[in-house]
DNA sequence: AAGCTGTCCTGAAAGC
DNA sequence: TGCTTTCAGGACAGCT
């Protein structure tokens, strides 16, 4: 599933070629989680001015508004020289004189909306409560342990939640507590400074390798150049329930917090 | 305000 | 073998 990783690196794969480009057309197929909030002629004319990412959103500046994308949990998307025929589970794309992005998206948790802009109602209703962004210089100590004071919470959860720091999903939230040292029941406020230094650390350093690795978690995930990941970030404790930790070895543990798989080391995390 | 739960969707895996 | 059931997951809506 594409966490932040794999959307910075998505981002990575076409903005560049795809900046400067005029829209022709949006073609969407099935619906996806949200519906686009503009009719496709709106878009036609403008010009990509750049692509940013906020949290685990895409998002698009054109020359009056933001086109806003999600990859929900299983989209990708591509930019196609020569677009053929949708398949299946393609559910939209962007027409453009430098190509075709094509959303392919089994599952459709993803979404494409039209802002009209930065400050708009839609915008703010997506964009407006997202936390911190972890690879940013905001990203500090200070600004990370406000954001938990007042969580009681425990912690695994408010690092899903996303109004603390964004990008931590389900796999990156239990690697980066394991890192840490913290177990993921603890309530997020009775973390003491210093612990939430280590997993701020832990946080910042799963993420970058991630990034730097290409984009890793999911076996379906490739770039808008269509390549999958080279490798596989292998997981410490994710998905290995009774499995040895490997730092002490005792038997990783698997709970559910907010109907979520977690895993731990019972020994390691505290 | 913060914290729960339900919900969307479909492929894969497990169960019968 | 083939059918049915269960599960996974991001993040919003709506309730407490």
């Amino acid at each position: 599933m594409p966490e932040l990783p794999e959307v910075e690196v998505t981002r990575r794969s076409f903005a560049d070629r795809i900046a400067g480009a005029t829209i022709r057309a949006l073609q969407l197929g099935k619906p996806l989680r949200w519906p686009l909030g503009c009719e496709s002629i709106t878009l036609a004319g403008q010009r990509v001015l750049g692509v940013r990412r906020r949290g685990k959103y895409l998002l698009m500046d054109l020359e009056r508004g933001v086109l806003l994308w999600h990859l929900g949990m299983s989209g990708s998307l591509r930019l196609l020289e020569v677009a053929g025929a949708p398949g299946p589970h393609d559910h939209a794309d962007l027409v453009t004189d430098r190509g075709v992005l094509r959303l392919h998206d089994p599952r459709r948790f993803g979404a494409v909306v039209f802002a009209p802009g930065q400050d708009s109602a839609v915008a703010q209703r997506l964009l407006g409560r997202l936390g911190l962004e972890p690879l940013e210089a905001g990203f500090t100590l200070a600004a990370f342990a406000d954001g938990l004071r007042q969580r009681r919470a425990p912690i695994k959860q408010v690092l899903l939640a996303g109004d603390v720091v964004v990008g931590v999903g389900n796999i990156y939230a239990s690697e980066a507590l394991f890192l840490a040292g913290i177990h993921p029941t603890r309530a997020a406020s009775r973390i003491g400074r210093e612990r939430v230094e280590r997993l701020r650390q832990a946080i910042v350093s799963v993420l970058a390798r991630a990034v730097e690795l290409g984009g890793s978690t999911l076996r379906d995930f490739s770039n808008a150049q269509g390549e999958t990941g080279h490798f596989q970030l292998s997981a410490s404790v994710y998905d290995r329930e009774g499995q040895p930790c490997p730092r002490c070895r005792a038997a990783i543990r698997r709970i559910v917090q907010g109907q979520r798989s977690t895993y731990y080391c019972p020994q390691c995390q505290t």
